[in-house]
DNA sequence: TATGCACCTTGTAGTAACTACAAGGTCAAG
DNA sequence: CTTGACCTTGTAGTTACTACAAGGTGCATA
């Protein structure tokens, strides 16, 4: 399998599958006789891995911890379950940081009914602190 | 006003605020004679509108926006009444995703009672495309 | 006087996770 | 025999900072 098999197997861009290779996150392809890469289906496993762990918001450490682990078989399944957890909280934590804002933002709309910037509440608002 | 009082006063590290000066954010500063940059209230109340902007998410191109919005007190309020609204979209959008990414997760993590890796349900899903 | 310290200056490079591009090699079809 | 779709490498750009190096300034203290 090429490289831009797999791109389109895994719906991602062949140079992001270069860059993966040099960061060390997937193993190197074998090459065919004319140097291009050439993927096994455990290229394809493990790149769907990423990808997956990626879409979920795992950064990239994040995503080679779990490789790490899933080659672990006999580890306890306790150190997956860490990482998930930590994820998790993570994105609660992101997810209130950004109703906060869209309240906020949210206000800011709704104080501002004039027609011309020079009394708009919204740029007032802006220019100063928050708790001002 | 130096870089370092600035610097306290509005929360930013005096790196950041040159590397807003770089980017042309920022009004550059007058010197005093020993070369330090020597800042006004203006510089003051500008940069803490910028910041004000960025922790309501804005990036730093819809900063020099309304910036250059707010510098006109006589157009219509409601180029910048579309920005905050495109920002609230944005943001509802952000929102939207990672409550989906949290549903999944919590799947995850009750999917799997397996005490080692080999038999984790986590690893196992990770590793299949997200409709398999 | 020396010296230590906190502050300031510039310039450069690093961060995360790609993405884009340049310059060139390979191969099948028309 | 040339066009076009692939592939290769290497380098630089993206966002919004952050960190660091190497050096200048100004004040208090031993």
């Amino acid at each position: 399998m090429r490289i831009g098999e797999l791109a389109k197997a895994t719906g991602t861009k062949a140079e992001t599958i270069r860059y993966y290779e040099r960061e060390g996150i997937l193993p190197a392809a074998d090459r065919t006789d004319n140097n291009y890469r050439d993927y096994s289906q455990d290229h394809l496993a493990a790149l769907t891995f990423v990808r997956r762990a990626r879409e979920l918001g795992f950064s990239m450490a994040q995503v080679s911890e779990l490789l790490d682990l899933a080659d672990n078989e006999d580890k306890p399944c306790g150190d997956v379950d860490h990482l998930v957890r930590k994820q998790l909280g993570e994105i609660d934590r992101k997810i209130d940081d950004l109703t906060s804002l869209r309240d906020e933002l949210g206000h800011l709309l709704r104080s501002c009914q004039a027609d011309r910037i020079g009394d708009c509440r919204i740029v007032e608002s802006l220019a100063r602190p928050r708790k001002a």
